[in-house]
This record gives C-alpha cells, structure tokens and sequence, in this order.
DNA sequence: ATAGTTAGTGTTATATTTACAATAAGGTTA
DNA sequence: TAACCTTATTGTAAATATAACACTAACTAT
C-alpha cells in the first residue's frame, strides 16, 4: 500500500501578502528578515503553523506578531509546495490574502523581523524565498475580488467618501473610471448609506460620507483576523 | 524567536474531487477505503504527498493511481487543515478540482481503495473524514468556473453538439436555459467551431458537432494532469 | 469678491440580455 | 409512402446595462 513509504513531513507555514491603500499606491506588507535564510532580505509576514492550530488561527496570529495588525479581512490564497520554495528543506506553505485600511496601518516590527514597512507594489525590493510569486498570485485575486465583489471596503475607513471609493478601484485597476457612471453604479447596487456626515477641514466643496451597508456585509468565505 | 517552538509538523495530502457529467446527473468519483480510519467508508480519491513531490504532481498521481484517471483538468481548490480533521493526528490536505469528460470514466480501484465508483452529487453515501465539505466547496467553485469561465468544455468530448453543452449548464446551474439564448451567447463568443461532422444514427434530426477552439484552451491556471 | 478646488449630477447612444415560437431534418410507424 | 415523432435550428423586439460626455455647486483661500 502507498502508505507504506516513509514519509518526511513538510514543515507548513502560512505567510500573508496585505495590502491597503495609501494616498494613490497600492501598498504591500513586508518585514526584513532577521535570521537565515535570506536574512536581511525582505520577505511577506509568515511563519510556521504549530501543532494543533488551525491554519486560519495561524495566518491571523503571525500577522499580529509580525506586523502588529489585526481584525481585517483575510481569505486563503493558495498553497505553494515547490519542493525547492525553502533552502531548509520541503516547506508548504498556505498563502493568504489580507485586506486593510489605511488608518490602521501601524507595522511594528516582531522579535522575529528586523523591520516591517509598507511598500508600494509598483516598487518592492528582491524579496526572500518564492514571495514575489506569492504576491503575484495575490495581486491577481485582488484584482479579480474587486470586479466581482464589494472587498474594495475593506480598503477604506468606516467611512468614506464616493470619491475615495473610486480611487481604490482607480489605483488597483490601474486606469481611470468616470465618475458619473462609477456614482451611478456603486449607488444603484445599494451597497452603501449615506451617513449624513460630510468631510470637515477641507478647502473645497465638502463631500458626503458613505459607509458600507449591513446588510452587505455577508458575503465570501471570509475570516476576520 | 517564534521558531525555538519544538513543531511537530503536520502530514501532508492532497484530495481531488473528480466532476464528470454522466446523462443528466453530476457526479463524483469516489473510493471505498479499505484501511482505517473510515474502513468501508466513502471518500475523495487522495493520498499523502511524497518527499521531493511538487503538490500538483502529488494530486496527478494519486488521481492516477487510485482511479486511473489522467490528463484531465486538475485545478487547487483549497486547504483544509482543522487540527481534528483526521483522527490520525495532524493532517493538512490540499483539496484539488478536476474535470473530466464522460468518455474518458473508466474507474478503477488500486490497491488502496477496495472499490471506486462514480456517485450522483445529489445522492452522495456518507463520507469520511471532512471529504463531504470539501465537495461542497468543489461545488460552488465548480459553479463559479462554469459562469465566469469556459471550463465546461473539459466535461464533454472532443466533439459534441450545443445540446449537449447546454445541458452540462443545465445541469450545474439546476435550471434551465433559453436554447435560442445559450446558442447565440455562445456562438458569439467564438470559442467553439463547427467540425462538419453531425451526430449520426439518432431518430432524428441530427446536430452539428462543435469543438471547443483551440485560441481559447489558454486560460487560467490550470494543470493537465 | 474672485479664484481655486473638488463634489455632484443627467442624457443619449450603444451593447447586452431576455423573452418568446415556428420551421427543418432526420428516423419510425401505420 | 404518408403521417408522426423527436430533436435541431433560427430571429425579432423589448428591456436592461454600459459607455460616453460637461456643466453647476459648495466650500476655502487670497
């Protein structure tokens, strides 16, 4: 019987590519490896899966100590399992997909990382192991969840302007939208409520707040981290 | 350092859910197991993934062997990795998504499983371990694929009639579907062309065979396995 | 008061989707 | 061989969705 092979385990590890906003980039979190291999290289926040955790509980716990982030949206990407990802040995990793607002965005290095920093996609530096595909991979999915789903909130503060909305589909699309047809449409799906509220301090014609209606709120197979 | 943890790492395996369209049912391979756990007990065909083994190799494989299936469309599906998933101990397997025309199901049990056969999505035993929610999770993304791409193609033959096509939506969606509509939407889209050939020896009149393009065979990331 | 800046809005043309039923081409049967 | 049975094939009109396009409104700064 097959079972009959001796088998060396895999070590398995969850790493996690985020992204949020900021100003006109799109951004991605990485943190500077401490220790071999590729130390020094910049990497995607990661680490090995421990023993009786579901995975999910490790994606959400290696982002908290890695980077100091928590309770944003965050999905399985998929699972890389080339027998060389990991100059250490057989390494599987289940990669996961994580979204943020950018007014949470506080890295904060871990024990385990010399330094984490938001990098924007069109400028990342040589990263570490087979990371550069992993975000790849993650960049398509996002792309994609966009057009087909209300993710793109995810992005943005609880509340928001229509405009800041736009510039999100904006920036990851990579092309510019008309601004009557993009309030037509975002409006006409009832996925936000207005809030009543206006943005204050600014030198222009203020513009009204939105949030992301409740009821919209379930869809996907989404954890919250 | 997170890594001084003593980890005890998990087994790895790879599970494929195998869709084939026999007349008007979906339906899924699945062997009978013939060790424990699940003695006696209905599941998705899969095994563990060897030493130096990429995973989409693992899955050809173990598809191969355990059915006797190849060159399908083999797609990742997801990972599951409930620490209490396989009363075994730990065992994190990558679920894979396959797609194979009907011409093509011969089953065969290996030496692993005692019986394989094909099962009616809508009347399937009960199964080992979490193989039933795998399924269902092969089941929505199968749906999925089928409305956003032209995967529906690797369920029939080489030629076949738009009939015939139509009905494997027919089948998926669960209703049914405007012939006038689904022929010009399809046709439209040029990604089938006419053989010449037409069905022959049916009582009455016969279809126009079709074959799926080959300009259109490039998309997505899928395996053959 | 004027200038500067972003917010907000409507109409028309085009493309896509939906709803809907009669004729054609074979084989089978009386 | 004519009538019948079964599935294949085809078009049009209405409704809906998408795409293109430019001016006025509201606020701050000078």
């Amino acid at each position: 019987m097959a079972h009959q092979y001796i088998y060396e385990n895999p070590s398995v590890t969850v790493d996690i590519v985020v992204f949020t906003v900021v100003g006109e980039d799109l951004k991605v979190a990485l943190v500077k490896r401490k220790y071999a291999p590729f130390r020094g290289r910049w990497v995607i926040p990661g680490g090995f899966v421990r023993a009786n955790e579901p995975l999910d509980d490790a994606a959400k716990r290696e982002l908290l100590e890695e980077t100091n982030v928590k309770g944003i949206y965050l999905e399985q990407l998929y699972t890389f399992g080339d027998p060389k990802r990991d100059p250490r040995g057989r390494v599987v990793t289940i990669a996961y997909f994580a979204l943020i607002n950018s007014s949470n965005v506080n890295l904060r290095a871990s024990s385990d990382a010399a330094e984490a920093r938001w990098f924007s996609v069109k400028g990342l530096p040589e990263l570490g192991f087979d990371h550069k595909k992993i975000i790849g991979y993650a960049l398509q999915r996002l792309k994609y969840k966009l057009e087909y789903t209300t993710v793109a909130f995810q992005l943005l503060p609880r509340e928001f302007t229509l405009t800041e909305l736009q510039l999100v589909y904006e920036i990851i699309f990579g092309k510019t939208i008309d601004k009557r047809n993009f309030r037509k449409k975002i409006l006409s799906l009832g996925i936000v409520e207005e809030t009543g509220r206006k943005t204050e301090d600014v030198a222009h014609r203020p513009a009204q707040l939105y949030r992301f209606s409740r009821r919209h709120m379930i869809l996907d197979n989404f954890i919250r981290s």
